[in-house]
DNA sequence: TAACTGTACTAGTACACATAGTACAGTTAC
DNA sequence: GTAACTGTACTATGTGTACTAGTACAGTTA
């Protein structure tokens, strides 16, 4: 279920971290749930045991995943990772980002919230306030191991 | 006008072709505006003068600018700069960056599209087909000299 | 002719990323 | 108890990118 592209400007480690952080705060995977080892990881990705150790520190000490001594690592419980003002920032970044990726396309206004809009509700982004928070999903055959 | 932020995670050269792509795609700087000289701006700026010839040589492969050479660089007549697969991808690839950044800020569909819509709108990105091209903006006291 | 323009080199420094190998403390299953 | 697993923490090496610094050249302008 996670896959690693060549093409893709961002670090391995990177692209890692982004695949498990979406798939933890949409709920895909549950709370509890035990990540593949590193060494596991690394084979399977064919890369490097430390890339993938870099990638499950910056999930940790993100707050999204909680390290058992000799265990492994697990989903941890959903909770507020940012103040409000850290959440708007970042918003407001990564609006500022988009706008400027995407200004000279001569695309119009409203095609492009339309792309956005599609793209949100596919990751089961809720619409309005007091929405359900627990998306489902049909996660399928993951060839990555997971287990509760 | 073009400022360089150091906490920017942007190399500098980055932030100086984004700062003129933006201006130019959105017609802040006009079609025949002369440029600020490599040697001018990168004193203004106090960076290298390596570091702006290496973003007006991006500009012009990009098709924004173009040389003349021993008189400077000019904003070049507007014209389609991809293709329809080319700014589809793009379009798509902005937009799955943007969701993957703010995915897990537990903010409402509706807040986001509002914040997009409002960004777009304060670029002059028109709202539908046939649009006027050229918004009129009020680009004020540049500290950087152009000249037509 | 002097001062400007963009462009094209070389050389060096700094940093991020990835790889490789080793080591250690704790847990789990036999 | 022991072997095999877990995350973590090191050192070392190679590679690519960003940036700085300096120099040089052809063309334009006044």
């Amino acid at each position: 279920m996670i896959h690693i592209v060549t093409g893709d400007p961002r670090p391995i480690f990177k692209q890692i971290v982004d695949a498990f952080r979406v798939k933890i705060v949409t709920g895909e995977i549950a709370e509890g749930t035990k990540l593949p080892s590193v060494r596991g990881l690394a084979m399977q990705l064919t890369v490097n045991t430390n890339t993938v150790a870099k990638a499950y520190s910056e999930l940790t000490s993100l707050g999204l995943v909680e390290a058992q001594q000799g265990r492994g690592l697990f989903v941890a419980p959903r909770r507020q990772l940012f103040s409000d003002a850290e959440r708007e920032k970042r918003l407001s970044d990564a609006v500022d980002t988009f706008v400027n990726d995407i200004v000279g396309l001569d695309y119009t206004t409203d095609h492009i919230i339309e792309k956005v809009h599609k793209k949100l509700s596919a990751v089961g982004q809720p619409i309005s306030e007091g929405a359900a928070r627990n998306s489902k999903f049909t996660p399928g055959n993951d060839s990555v191991d997971m287990e509760e």
